[in-house]
DNA sequence: AGGTAATATTGAAGTACTTCAGATATGCCA
DNA sequence: TGGCATATCTGAAGTACTTCAATATTACCT
């Protein structure tokens, strides 16, 4: 049996779970009224990194990613969109959309074509091994998804779901005032 | 006044927050079993999204990075550790810590020297100048973080901890299976 | 109508992450 | 005691992300 990992998820006397590394680390020193925002913050980096590796390890079976995955799925929503607007909806760089239409163009999974109204602008789609894809994805991605969330009732996923956004509209609103 | 992004983060009859995108995908053919996990998974994706981005921008004014970061604490923890042993604490590769290590040495915050045990293994520890960069981001995080989680309340921020803690075990639960 | 600032995409260069392979060392077993 | 499997770190090569700058184009203002 290889060695595992020393388990450092615990629960506490209310019965929810605590990080014992992050834990121990802030009782040295981080303010009381630090330690529920840095428990949960690093709660959230540890769950998200654990779902992108174990997302990115399934996907390989697709010979996917989980950036390219991202952008045909906003294709299939919308049809068609330029680079630019790929890049703001999945909110990264230009640049990055570029590098990622490239690798799904080499795959024939989308089409590049020119903007009729601006030629400036490169417009991409779905091509129909993109499509063919897409479906052969979800079909398979449910079961993958229930093992990530086994334990989990709705009421949790729901309030999950809540106080993830809630997070996500504070870096928005802070990101939206940057811009000013 | 700049463009704003077209808000996509609403509010149901329960009020609770959800992803108007991820809702209209799921309606158009995503199991009705599914749509719980789907959208709390997609929500999760986006905080830790919005959460790193902000991080990075914050850190880059310490002249930090997230990663670099980790590799920090986790050694004011322990005082030193070899470098496989910072990699499967923080979850990476081997390959990325020998990176990280070369750019924080390069800043001198850290030092390398030989494991007296095992000639093979390198230990690493924080130098004088790790110490105080952690005191300096220490000073000021609170702050930031506090701007992060405005409008949380302990109970929801307890919570948070909690499901991802849970996810999280999750993920680490299928690792470890992985590995027999 | 011309000039200029802004926009869209990509080349260049960088970081953080991965896998794989190589060099050196360790530990275990026969 | 020697052989072999495993361990540790790093070089090589790759992807996904970033910023900045360059080129071509658009839009707006005088």
């Amino acid at each position: 049996m290889p060695e595992m990992h020393e388990p450092f998820i615990e629960t506490d006397a209310a019965g929810r779970l605590y990080d014992r590394r992050v834990r121990e680390h802030l009782r040295r020193d981080v303010p009381e009224n630090e330690v529920a925002a840095t428990e949960a913050l690093a709660a959230l980096r540890l769950a998200s990194h654990g779902f992108r590796n174990r997302m990115d390890r399934w996907l390989e079976r697709h010979d996917m990613s989980e950036g390219r995955l991202s952008v045909l799925w906003r294709l299939r929503a919308k049809g068609s969109l330029t680079l630019g607007e790929v890049a703001e909806s999945l909110d990264v760089s230009a640049r990055n959309i570029t590098g990622l239409v490239d690798h799904l163009e080499r795959d024939a999974l989308v089409e590049r074509f020119p903007d009729p109204e601006d030629r400036r602008a490169i417009r991409v789609r779905l091509a129909p091994a993109g499509k063919q894809k897409l479906a052969d994805i979800k079909r398979e991605m449910g079961s993958a998804r229930h093992g990530m969330v086994a334990g989990f009732t709705d009421e949790e996923l729901s309030q999950l779901r809540h106080l993830c956004l809630k997070l996500a509209q504070n870096t928005i609103a802070h990101r939206e005032l940057e811009k000013v």
